[in-house]
DNA sequence: TAAAAGTCTTAAACTAGTTCATTTTTTTTC
DNA sequence: GAAAAAAAATGAACTAGTTTAAGACTTTTA
């Protein structure tokens, strides 16, 4: 059977963890909504209440809240083969508190609410897809929340550039400020100096 | 049915996201080892593979890792009714990086790694439970690494002691500093001043 | 219950990271 | 491809948090 590439992207993703017949395939798919983002629109805004789980098949997005200052915190890139939204919102229909914002042009695979909870009632199997992917970022996030704390500034970044040496050259300096948590004066710095190492 | 005090403690805590029968809620409490830990011993020591996960059913540990300068970072306090444990290396088999040691003498239900997979086979339910508890980790892990960067010492203080006002008085000003990211004089300093206000 | 060990407080000198202001460089837009 | 807008670099003055050291208070242990 053939499916297009955004589709063999997913089901890819979906294969680490379990096994789907022809039949469960189609049926998963016909359960997501196709979208585009273009450059600098919003997928998200905070005040929203998500519709969506996201995959993303091509593109960029920053994941960011402001604080009361208005200065933005960035939380995660998502890139393309990544799943991204607001999982509370998500979960509770409350509002979220969250932007994603498109740094390039993008394309996604959105599941609402009612398709998310159908899925486990149709294809049980996903439970266990889920359970695995939340478990494993679970475990990244524990370690972040860690390293997030006990490093310098400087430290983070030679982190972050280790892990994703291909999203380090897609976004800015400034949005990696707002990531590592510090100004991008600071980060100018930092970067200056690493790179003189 | 009676269940003795820890074990109703746990199906009440499973029984939040799955019904269970009384068939298979023996069957889930036969596969649990029950562990008691004495004040000041460890739970886990970094390098050991972690045999289990935790339910705590009394008393309260710290998860903590040390820095390459020996300093301690703690990442959660477990008291009764939390779970706790090294997921990732439980799950990979390889050696954990934390120190879970009783700060009380504690007391715990531990699952091994074999009787984890095998709940997945005998009570498929179960995917379910985890999917729900990892997911809801994993929201509050997420906002707490976005927390974590986002705030000074002296508002997660305050929110620290607002979402935990029980475990602040159980704990050391010591062990609070290492689980806010700073040193235990600042602490001493931070608590002086918010109780002046 | 006394001694030892660990915890908490205070203070002075220090450093990582911020703020504000200005200039240069790069990217976007028409 | 010129003008406008945004991002990056640099530097000086500032602040949140660290370090070191010493004394007071509490808890643990023999």
């Amino acid at each position: 059977m053939y499916y297009k590439e955004s589709h063999t992207l997913l089901l890819n993703n979906i294969a680490r963890f379990i096994d789907l017949t022809e039949l469960e395939k189609q049926k998963y798919l016909s359960l997501l909504t196709e979208i585009k983002v273009k450059k600098k629109a919003f997928l998200m805004q905070a005040g929203d209440v998500t519709k969506y789980e996201y995959f993303i098949t091509k593109g960029c997005l920053k994941v960011y809240t402001l604080d009361e200052d208005g200065a933005p915190h960035i939380s995660m890139f998502a890139v393309e083969d990544y799943w991204t939204g607001d999982l509370a919102s998500f979960m509770t229909k409350k509002p979220t508190r969250y932007f994603i914002k498109a740094t390039e042009h993008s394309e996604l695979l959105g599941i609402s609410r009612t398709n998310y909870d159908l899925l486990f009632q149709e294809i049980p199997k996903f439970e266990k897809f889920y359970r695995i992917l939340y478990q494993r970022s679970l475990i990244s996030y524990i370690r972040r929340s860690n390293h997030g704390i006990s490093l310098t500034a400087e430290e983070r970044y030679i982190e972050f550039k280790k892990k994703y040496p291909k999203i380090v050259n897609r976004i800015t300096q400034k949005d990696l400020a707002a990531y590592i948590g510090i100004t991008p004066e600071f980060m100018s710095k930092i970067i200056s100096k690493v790179n003189r190492m």
